[in-house]
DNA sequence: CTTTTAACACCTAGGTGTAAAATT
DNA sequence: AATTTTACACCTAGGTGTTAAAAG
């Protein structure tokens, strides 16, 4: 019952591709540590505040609605992930991402080149050839059940087009400006193929991240 | 932009498929004729007005979204094609399937067994072999751009929930009753596999068709 | 005390037949 | 005259933060 999509959603642009060859292109959420936090109101920042175990976990896979599709159709385009559902219910059986409510997580995306030898049509696991994955520093973040940092309401409301109802008309744009720290991250990203077959982590330090006006 | 979903949408049961073996389900639409009609109101029935030639049009395949699936799923579930999209326009560049106004058609239903040897991802046109395809007379119909007989209309509104806002809540419930002529299936059909290698055409032979509220 | 859930008003997005206008 | 298109009010369906209640 509880599930909410994942706003600002990750946004990426992809280069370097074979244009003929078929890809699906996957996105999933790992965590970033094994610990649980608490946000400490009058410092404005995340401490630690215990341990979990996150290691028994697979994370789920979002397969990009337009999977499979052409490496020429993929860079043409920006893609993006913005119906991921995000669900703190460990039972839940509709395939949306599981996360625990406190912690801190990334998400990775999967340019994974389709194989007749294998059956793509359903992936619910990476194969384990044939996958190129991308993460991002900058999109890290802490999941909560209720808000903890106005400066995140306020991003989500003058952003998130589901939010209008609570804008304030007179209130000034620009609300990113000052968020830097907390939440960076200005979609969509750039996953650059010229470097296939180089290290398959940290695609961010061998990218452009590119500009955009976000979610 | 001239779009409509196709209702009441075609449902149906599956029986006798392979458990374990993994099928796409399809659905397109096909002429009856070559013949143009025209509705004579007063005496309520589509004469013959004219010829044409669709010889030259590759019907479109609508891949039911749960495709693939295994047997065992495809047998457990009813399988509804409601969210088919219709249009007379034939530049239409989204996938829908292109019908011309004022003609007489069927759907049909392709049950595809996957087959590693091709790829059915994303299939445009039927593949050779591994194709079992299902008509039923019940559901021919004929298009049109407005409505031209109130009956139609009466059921349309009674059953589609996205047209309740012109229901009567007083009128009476029934309004199948006396329809069966212009408008007689009731989905979802009965698709039986125990027929499977027979003959692939006019499976509503062989099979029961089985009643249910509709739509 | 902290964190989560559920009901809610308020949005976006899109599927209806209708009726008037436009097209053929 | 027949057919098609368009704008429209009225729905379904579902994504927001808010708030109060519930849970821990």
């Amino acid at each position: 019952c509880a599930r909410r999509r994942m706003f600002p959603s990750v946004r990426v642009k992809v280069k370097g591709l074979e244009p003929l060859q078929q890809y699906y292109i996957a996105i999933d959420v790992v965590p970033v540590d094994s610990k649980r936090y608490r946000y400490v109101y009058h410092s404005s920042q995340w401490m630690v505040a215990g341990n979990t175990d996150h290691s028994c976990i697979t994370p789920r896979l979002y397969i990009h609605p337009d999977s499979p599709c052409s490496g020429e159709t993929w860079m043409r385009q920006i893609i993006s992930f913005d119906r991921v559902k995000l669900t703190n219910n460990e039972m839940d059986d509709k395939g949306h991402i599981i996360l625990q409510s406190m912690h801190k997580y990334k998400p990775r995306v999967h340019v994974i080149a389709q194989d007749s030898r294998f059956d793509l049509a359903q992936i619910q696991s990476l194969p384990a050839e044939g996958v190129q994955t991308f993460s991002f520093q900058e999109t890290e973040f802490t999941t909560v059940t209720a808000y903890q940092n106005q400066q995140i309401t306020k991003l989500k409301i003058d952003r998130n087009p589901f939010a209008k109802g609570f804008r304030d008309p007179g209130r000034n744009r620009g609300v990113l400006d000052g968020l830097l720290e907390t939440y960076p991250w200005r979609p969509p990203l750039a996953l650059d193929f010229k470097a296939f077959g180089a290290d398959s982590q940290g695609g961010s330090s061998s990218s452009s991240p590119v500009a955009s006006s976000g979610g």
